[in-house]
DNA sequence: AGCACGCCGACT
DNA sequence: GTCGGCGTGCTC
């Protein structure tokens, strides 16, 4: 046998491959070479080759010897990943249930990297060589290059004001000659001290804190504090300790729209702008990235969750802002929470973890509460400015007339508000002109062929929509169940059909709707969002994307239209979405200058949850959502594990309908015993989970899981687990 | 017959 | 994740 052989041995290594496969492949080692772990390679599988990192642990063995192929391609200039990366690729795939490989491969996401970056060509004059003739476009490229200095070609061209073939034509006649010219030099470092900072008294309790968390290990701390309270001046601090102590940062932002402003308000700071990370970074920046935060040149990385999976060499503190935010869960692939595999990676590579928020999770107060994270309040804005006032407005006894949305007192603070030429938000979770169209006739109502929930209107493109699938259909002239003319009524209203009741109360002011949906896309959003924040316009009508982080100096008044919306959800959080979304839009109220004002229009105004927004009482509303959650038995209480049904993944649907087959639901829950094995092996014996299995709307989960108790497999196209699990039990 | 499409299993 | 193989069903 070849594994009796000790030589065999030594010719063998495991590797990690970025496919679906359940563990590492057994590779030959070329000759002569040596394959520390870590080490990345080119490997081939199957009619193709493939990236992978040679990965610890003996290789298997019992491998058919003829089958092994050999490792094609060792990438010397790569830094290996290093051990502790290795080990969090393994805790994340272990509690994701994911194949390590598709954990590997959100490291190694940039091929480009592994390689150094290809030096440029540049071109220099040539001493004493002068073109045959000298015409005015070549004349310009010579007088352009009097310093004698190398140029690239595309900047000399563009610097001469010529087209690149003048460059090379001088070039083809040896008047230039080509360069190797370096590529970019490493970024400069940010400097602790480049701005004097100014806190108040606890966001210096505060950032004390912070630093004093650095001797603690894997210590994980949460900034709670109100809107406009300065919680990223108080984790520059832990920045700029971390720097000290010559260790690398990340930051995580839920969004790409929020790196902007956190690059220049961390210029100020500290001198320089830090790395970006996210999709939508060109390939040879994210290469630089790359290289830059596994060779120690970059120190500071600000990011989305994909930034998690960096190879940093000296990583020292990650801070989660926004850690609330369900943006750092990613459904797909690996299903993952930025935010607790965050507070994984401090736990295993032992150093400080921040998380931030105005509104923090309910099961980051509760790990709070437990004394796993600690807790520091801001409970005053930086700026001084008073927190806004904020009053309910009963619709059942002062709403407004039929047909209109704004009741007639909130109608009154906005005349004052624009009056005094300050901006009013109006904010509607709901975009679109109406949520539901029907015939006046017959009562038909406009529902999507494909998943059965309501067409909404969108007057500006003249169309129904189905915000649940994309489906859309022009809005036709006569209805199509009973062919009436002139017959279709909207029901409700979205932000257009509110923007139409401003235009007419407001004709003078300059109004502007914020929503995802308005065409011309991202860009002219920003735009939009840029006119708002320099006081371009007085009233706003917005969807949840005012919500988060712009800053609006002029905003002094905001109007929630439908205080309920959201409420009434079958989700098991919408009462914390609910307080987190009206606190932040209500939050935008005065936020620097003070004196703001916020009326949230309600069916229910003694709704525990408004209630608790409205008297700006935090503390009331965590504890009554927390005593709720307890006693249902719902995240992060009852031991509840979200989960994932994956319709593709058949390993993954057996396991849990095995699973769920071998259950006794003992007070109607459903609990898991056994497998997925994977899943909860790790947990077996300490706990049992509750599962919260979430689907789209359509599907009826109740069914599902009934079916699979009396049928046994089948497997569900478009369902998916939620791994929405607290790791914190298992550190 | 020829091929588009979907499902399934293999990949060391 | 990606590929090839194979079955089904439809078209030039």
């Amino acid at each position: 046998m070849f594994d009796d052989d000790p030589a065999f041995k030594e010719t063998i290594a495991s590797v990690m491959v970025p496919v679906a496969v359940p563990g590492p492949y057994t590779y030959r080692v070329p000759a002569g070479a040596s394959v520390a772990p870590g080490t990345i390679v080119k490997v081939p599988l199957g009619p193709r080759e493939v990236l992978g990192a040679v990965w610890d642990g003996e290789p298997d063995a019992a491998i058919n010897p003829k089958k092994l192929k050999a490792i094609s391609h060792i990438y010397e200039r790569a830094r290996p990943l290093d051990e502790e990366l290795r080990r969090f690729v393994d805790w994340v795939a272990a509690w994701t249930l994911a194949p390590p490989g598709m954990v590997l491969r959100m490291v190694l996401r940039s091929e480009e990297a592994l390689e150094d970056e290809p030096p440029i060509t540049g071109v220099r004059k040539v001493e004493g060589h002068m073109p045959e003739r000298l015409t005015p476009a070549r004349k310009r490229v010579l007088d352009t290059m009097e310093d004698g200095l190398a140029w690239t070609k595309s900047g000399l061209a563009h610097a001469a004001g010529v087209s690149a073939s003048v460059v090379d034509g001088l070039v083809a006649q040896e008047v230039l000659e080509t360069v190797s010219m370096p590529a970019a030099p490493p970024p400069p470092k940010p400097q602790v001290d480049y701005a004097t900072v100014n806190l108040t008294s606890s966001q210096k309790v505060a950032a004390e804190g912070l630093v004093a968390s650095f001797d603690k290990g894997a210590a994980v701390s949460l900034i709670d504090g109100v809107t406009g309270s300065g919680k990223t001046e108080v984790y520059f601090e832990a920045i700029a300790e971390a720097l000290r102590r010559d260790k690398q940062v990340l930051v995580l932002l839920p969004e790409i729209a929020l790196t902007e402003q956190f690059l220049r308000r961390f210029e100020k700071r500290f001198g320089v702008y830090p790395a970006e990370w996210h999709s939508e970074i060109t390939t040879k920046k994210r290469a630089r990235t790359w290289r830059g935060v596994a060779s120690g040149d970059v120190r500071v990385v600000i990011g989305a969750r994909s930034a998690l999976f960096l190879p940093f060499s000296e990583l020292g503190l990650i801070i989660v802002d926004e850690e609330h935010d369900g943006a750092f869960k990613q459904d797909d692939r690996v299903p993952y929470n930025a935010r607790d595999m965050a507070v994984v990676r401090g736990h295993l590579s032992k150093f400080p973890v921040i998380l931030a928020s105005a509104t923090p999770s309910v099961e980051s107060r509760v790990n709070c509460d437990l004394g796993r994270y600690t807790r520091f309040e801001l409970p005053e804005r930086a700026s001084g400015a008073e927190m806004p006032e904020l009053k309910a407005i009963d619709m059942r006894h002062e709403g407004p007339d039929r047909g209109r949305w704004i009741a007639p007192e909130l109608l009154e603070a906005m005349k004052e508000t624009f009056a005094d030429g300050s901006q009013t938000l109006l904010f509607l979770n709901r975009r679109g002109y109406a949520p539901l169209t029907l015939c006046r006739t017959c009562g038909h109502r406009f529902q999507c062929p494909h998943c059965s929930s309501w067409l909404v209107e969108h007057r500006f493109q003249g169309r129904l929509v189905c915000h649940h699938c994309g489906h859309s259909e022009a809005v036709p002239k006569n209805c199509p169940s009973c062919s009436a003319t002139d017959s279709l009524v909207p029901c409700g209203p979205g932000v257009e059909r509110i923007a139409e009741e401003v235009e007419d109360r407001f004709p003078q002011a300059r109004t502007l709707i914020l929503s995802s949906d308005l065409p011309g896309g991202p860009e002219r959003l920003r735009r939009e969002m840029k006119i708002v924040e320099d006081g371009g316009a007085d009233i706003v009508i917005g969807t949840q994307l005012v919500a988060k982080g712009h800053n609006f100096p002029k905003m002094k008044l905001v109007g929630v239209i439908d205080a309920d919306l959201g409420l009434a959800h079958g989700d098991p959080r919408a009462a914390e979405k609910t307080f987190q979304l009206l606190a932040q839009v209500t939050g935008r109220a005065g936020r620097v200058t003070g004196g703001g004002k916020g009326y949230l229009q309600t069916y229910s105004p003694d709704h525990p949850v408004l209630k608790a927004l409205m008297s700006q009482d935090r503390d009331a509303f965590y504890a009554a959502e927390i005593d709720a959650r307890r006693a249902a038995g719902l995240p992060p209480f009852g031991r509840l594990a979200g989960i994932v049904i994956s319709g593709s993944d058949k390993n993954m649907t057996d396991g849990f309908a095995r699973a769920l087959a071998r259950a006794a639901p003992p007070d109607g829950a459903v609990t898991i015993l056994g497998p997925a094995e994977a899943a909860l092996a790790m947990v077996r014996g300490r706990y049992r989970f509750r599962l919260l299995l979430m689907a789209p709307r359509q599907y009826d989960l109740q069914g599902y899981i009934r079916h699979w108790l009396e049928q046994g497999p089948h497997a569900v196209k478009g369902m998916r687990v939620q791994v929405d699990i607290d790791p914190q039990h298992f550190l």
